[in-house]
Formats: C-alpha cells, structure tokens, sequence
DNA sequence: CGCGTTTGACCCGCGC
DNA sequence: GCGCGGGTCAAACGCG
C-alpha cells in the first residue's frame, strides 16, 4: 500500500470531521454553551437559536403560549441565513440545559420558600415572581431587575405567586419537553453527519480504488504500447512522476500504484541487502526523476536487486530516458515546504526522523539540516530545515518523498498535508499538455481557499508547494477569506493552462485538505514547543500553557476545534452536506486514464467536503 | 555499547 | 573543463 494514498483515505478516519460528527462537535461547542452567561437574558438570542433549529428542517416546539411569539418573528427576519444548523442544534440543547439547570433551581428554591414560609421573606418575593414569564425562567438576573425597586410584591405576593408558580412549572415543562426535543433532534442530527461522513469516507476509498487501477491500466498502456510516440510524450511525464511516489514525493495516485505494485510484488520497497544497498536504493528512487544521467547510472543495480520488476523498471527508465530536456526539467521531484514559526529546531510531525547531514546554503546563513525518515528501514521520505534568512524565527520544512510504511496518526495530517500538496501539485502540471503549469494559476485554481497561504512553485528545481503558515501567530486563529469553503464552481477550473484538463476536484479535495491539514500542522507546530519529541529533544520550553502533552486526541481534538470554530466552516459542511445528498450524479466520473485529474463537479463536492 | 548527531569529503548537475 | 552549489555518505564523536 502506498504511503501517499493510504495517507489520504486513513486520514480522513482521523478526518476532522469525523472528529466533527463525534465527539468534538459537542465539545467544541461546550465554550459557546459556557457563553451563555453572555447571553444571559438574550432572550432574544435563544429564540433565534431555536429557530434556526427548527429551520434546519426539525418539527417546531410545542407551541408555547407563554413564549412571545414576536422572537421568533423577530429571529426570522434577523437571522435564518440557513447553515449554521448543526451548531445550532448542539449549541442549542446545551443553552437550554444550562436554562433548565437554573430553571430547576430556582423552582427549588421556590418551592422550598413555599412549604417553609411563604409569607415570611418578602425579601424573596422577586423570586417567586420570576417564574411569571418565560424571561424570568430564563435568567435570575432578569427576575431581579424586573422587580427591583418594587414594594408591590410584598403586598400580593400570596396568590398570585403561587400562580406564578404554577405557570413557572409548566414553562418549566414545556422547556424540558422543548429540551427533550432538540436532544432527539440533535441526535439525528448527529447520526446523519455521522452517517454522511461514513458515507464520504466510503466515497474516498472507493476513488482511490479506481484511481489505482486507472493508474496500474496506464503503466499497462506504456509498458505495452510503444507505438503511439504522440501519446507516449504525454504520458511518459506521468510516468515518470508516477514512479517519483515511491521514491518521490507524495504524488499518491501515482505513487499509489507503483508502490503497491511493490508490496503486491512481495519485495520490500528498497530494503535491501545492507545498507549500502539501502541507500542506492533510496537513491535510486529519489534520483530516477532527478535527471537522467543519475537514473541510467544506477539503473542496472536496479534492475538486479530492486523490488521493482526489472521489466517496469527498465521499461519505465527507458520511458524516461526519452522525456524531452524542458519536461525533463520540469518534472522533477514534487516537495511540500512548510513555513512555520517555531523557536523549536524542527517541527513535530509524527515522524521519527535522523540526520544525515548538514550544510550551509548559499544565501542564507543559517544550515540546511538534512534528515531521513526512519519509521521504516528504506522509507525514502526526506525533509531538509532550514531557517528563514530573513527571519529566523520561520522555520521552513521541505519535504520530499512518500513514506513506505504505516502512519502513526499524528504523522498522518503532515503526511496527508505533504501527500495532497505534491498531488495536487503533480496532478495540476498533468493535467496541462505539456506538462508545464502556471504557477499562480494553479495556485489560484487549486487553492482558492489558502491562496494566501499556500503557493506553488513550478519553476523551482523541484515543483514545490509552499505552505506559509507565518501569517497568522496563532494557528488557532487562521484567517479564512469569506470563500474559502465555497462549493467550487463549474467554472473554476477554466484557468488551468490550455488543453489541461479541468480537474476541479482534484485540486479542490487536497485544497481543502491542504488547507485544514496546514492549520493542523500549525497545531502540531505549537505543541511541539511543548513537547519533546524528535530532533533530540531540542525542544525549547512551551510557549503554548498547558499544550497538549503530545497526546493525538487532543491534537487532533484541537485541531478539530480550530477547525470547527470557524463559522464559514459549519456553513461550509451544511453546504458540503447539501451538495452532496442532493446531488446524484456519480462522484467516480475519472474515467480518462490520461486525465486523472478530470472529474466532475459532483466529486468536487466531495472533495471540498472531505478536506473539511 | 548502541544510537543519533556532527562534519568533512565526495558525487553530481549545472552554468560559464 | 572548471568552479559552484546542492545533496549524500560515512567515520568520528557524544550521549545515555
């Protein structure tokens, strides 16, 4: 299994959004049921809520004769703009449970006040009072202003607040009805995210499925088919970035079949006879698609030893050999380069990771420290860190490479980060005929949503895509442009280069994943000040109080958190889930083996779903 | 003693 | 062909 894919479709069992439907999604929106003390006597405020629930398509509460109707009027016209129904459910029955908390209590200390003394504490009869309307059994607070300043209440307060209580106890049941209500509610809710989710899950698998056999059935094509030289010119660059996986960068469709094939072979990826051995190996995949001279001088020790079938890797070598110099030039190893504030030496990224050099580099003074990962013996993933010379307090980390082993979760948003950026990347030169994209369309195209963020370089060495994540201090508080989420329109794609193959989807699914997984990786950024972890433990003292102690859920949780808290986000995945049970074509539509990024706008749904 | 880091040497591609 | 720069190797070194 390939590392880049497998990446993907296990990270979205870590998807936050899985994270959304679970857990977190109430969690997160404990704070904003803790808020309601802001909202304290907001009357108004609930009612919207509570109307916007019902909006979201859930039977109205019972009518509630006490209950001015004019709030909800009000809510209408004020505030139905029609997403944020997920959070408004759970928001919803966490704020009425915090009303009947002291609803309850207040009905306590009523009737205790009744059975003892009654007429005893006029003092109290502002309390007893408050149940006369909804808004008093909303707050105590209101209770107090309603009544302060008023000697009345000493003079009546037998009857009528015995009436008042009454009334206050049947409010009171009608709010637990209304409670038990939106709980039920909430619960489908719940369930039906949870279910969308499986849902999109299950969608995901299935694309990488079919993008695998699409990319097995290519590498078929060219290892059988030489005839077609018009053809093999377009698709020998595939190729060639097809086997970078392996060895190169996180191209998943690619890698994914290549590196499958591998595993499917029964021969471990490189690992082989010693270290030496070893190392040619990781040479060889990383340097086959450096340059051809590199790749013919280790192409016979390739051949001899090297899991890949000789036939594949000859032929794809040779494949190679006849790319043209400017193709040659451009198609080279994909990296992702994180940009990231950290007083740290590295960034925790889940991956153990050893060095294996330094240098200095030309232009910055700062060393270029190289490391290699060594989760698994021959894992051809690199990364190279290396401080900003304009500022030192960026920490740039570029990684190269597709891991050959399993994941641990907490490397799984780097590597899924790392995977869909060089993807999206790869795929997005692909799918323009000749191979060569223009950046800043590419990047406006495939990262509508980051652009500020995330850049994309094809003109480099290496196509790199950069994730700057030094624009907001705080990884918690990203900035979004106001269409970031937006379901991406069918005529987006135009601005890929000429005869590209408009491929929304592609670019749109490790958009959002490049984005969310960016602000993950902000998240891990800043717990690992806190935590020790890899590169020796260099780690400086936490900056962040008491950040996570390296533990995944609570990563993954805050991280969820960050996520969800965004409102666009909530609006962005009511309208995810919209698109995607309302529309009914087939998400699978990548048909063109020379188009993997081709697809349909349904899947682009899904994609812009997923990364959420 | 094992493991990871350091660091000088080496290899290679590229530009002149 | 030469020099430069990037990348890697591997012996030496340090640490637990």
């Amino acid at each position: 299994m390939d590392r880049g894919w497998g990446a993907l479709a296990l990270d979205s069992d870590h998807n936050p959004l899985s994270f959304f439907a679970s857990k977190s999604f109430s969690s997160r929106f404990k704070p904003v049921n803790n808020n309601n003390s802001n909202m304290g006597g907001d009357r108004g405020s609930s009612s919207v809520r509570l109307f916007q629930l019902h909006q979201a398509g859930q039977p109205p509460p019972p009518p509630s004769s006490s209950s001015p109707p004019s709030d909800r009027d009000t809510a209408d016209h004020n505030d139905n703009d029609g997403y944020n129904y997920n959070r408004v459910a759970v928001d919803e029955v966490d704020f009425f449970s915090d009303r009947l908390h002291k609803i309850n209590r207040t009905a306590r200390e009523d009737d205790h006040h009744h059975t003892t003394s009654v007429n005893v504490k006029k003092e109290n009869s502002h309390d007893e009072v408050g149940p006369n309307s909804r808004t008093a059994l909303d707050t105590g607070l209101h209770l107090l202003t309603a009544n302060t300043g008023s000697d009345q209440s000493t003079v009546d307060d037998g009857v009528s607040s015995d009436m008042e209580d009454k009334r206050g106890k049947s409010e009171l049941a009608q709010l637990q009805v209304e409670l038990q209500q939106m709980n039920s509610e909430n619960q489908k809710l719940r369930e039906m995210l949870g279910q969308v989710t499986s849902n999109y899950n299950a969608l995901q698998m299935h694309l990488v499925a079919l993008m695998q056999q699409q990319q097995n059935h290519r590498e078929q094509e060219i290892v059988e088919g030489k005839s077609e030289d018009k053809k093999h010119e377009l698709m020998v660059p595939r190729q060639f970035l097809d086997l970078g996986p392996s060895g190169t960068a996180e191209t998943d469709e690619v890698s994914n079949s290549s590196s499958e094939e591998r595993t499917q072979s029964g021969t471990p990826p490189n690992n082989a006879i010693n270290g030496k051995n070893e190392m040619v190996s990781l040479d060889q995949e990383n340097s086959s698609f450096r340059d051809g001279k590199r790749i013919n001088r280790e192409e016979s020790p390739e051949s001899e030893t090297q899991g890949w079938g000789p036939n594949k890797a000859q032929k794809l070598n040779n494949s190679v050999k006849s790319i043209d110099q400017s193709t040659e030039a451009t198609m080279r190893k994909a990296r992702v380069s994180v940009r990231a504030r950290s007083e740290a030496p590295m960034i925790t990224d889940g991956c153990q990771w050893r060095k294996y050099g330094q240098k200095m580099a030309k232009g910055n003074p700062c060393p270029r420290a190289y490391y290699r990962c060594t989760m698994a013996v021959g894992c051809p993933v690199r990364k190279q860190v290396q401080r900003c010379a304009e500022d030192r307090t960026i920490l740039i980390t570029t990684y190269e490479g597709n891991h050959n082993h399993p994941l641990p979760p907490a490397a799984m948003a780097m590597a899924s980060t790392t995977t869909a950026a060089a993807t999206m990347l790869l795929s997005g030169s692909m799918s323009s005929a000749d191979g060569i994209m223009n950046p800043n369309l590419l990047a406006r195209a495939i990262l509508p949503c980051s652009s500020s963020m995330a850049t994309i370089s094809a003109s480099a060495p290496f196509p790199t895509v950069t994730l700057d994540l030094t624009h907001s201090p705080n990884p918690l508080q990203f900035q979004r442009q106001p269409p970031q989420f937006q379901v991406p329109l069918p005529g987006q794609p135009q601005s890929f280069a000429a005869g590209s193959v408009s491929n929304p989807q592609l670019p749109q699914v490790f958009g959002q994943t490049l984005y969310n997984q960016s602000k993950f990786s902000g998240l891990q950024l800043s717990q690992d000040m806190g935590s020790s972890q890899l590169g020796g433990g260099h780690q400086l003292p936490s900056l962040h109080p008491p950040s996570q102690p390296s533990s995944l859920a609570d990563t993954v949780s805050a991280a969820t958190a960050a996520i969800t808290a965004d409102p666009n986000f909530t609006a962005a995945l009511a309208a995810a889930i919209t698109s995607i049970i309302g529309g009914g074509a087939n998400p699978y539509n990548n048909s063109n083996p020379n188009n993997t990024t081709t697809t349909t706008s349904n899947s682009n749904k899904i994609g812009s779903f997923s990364g959420n």
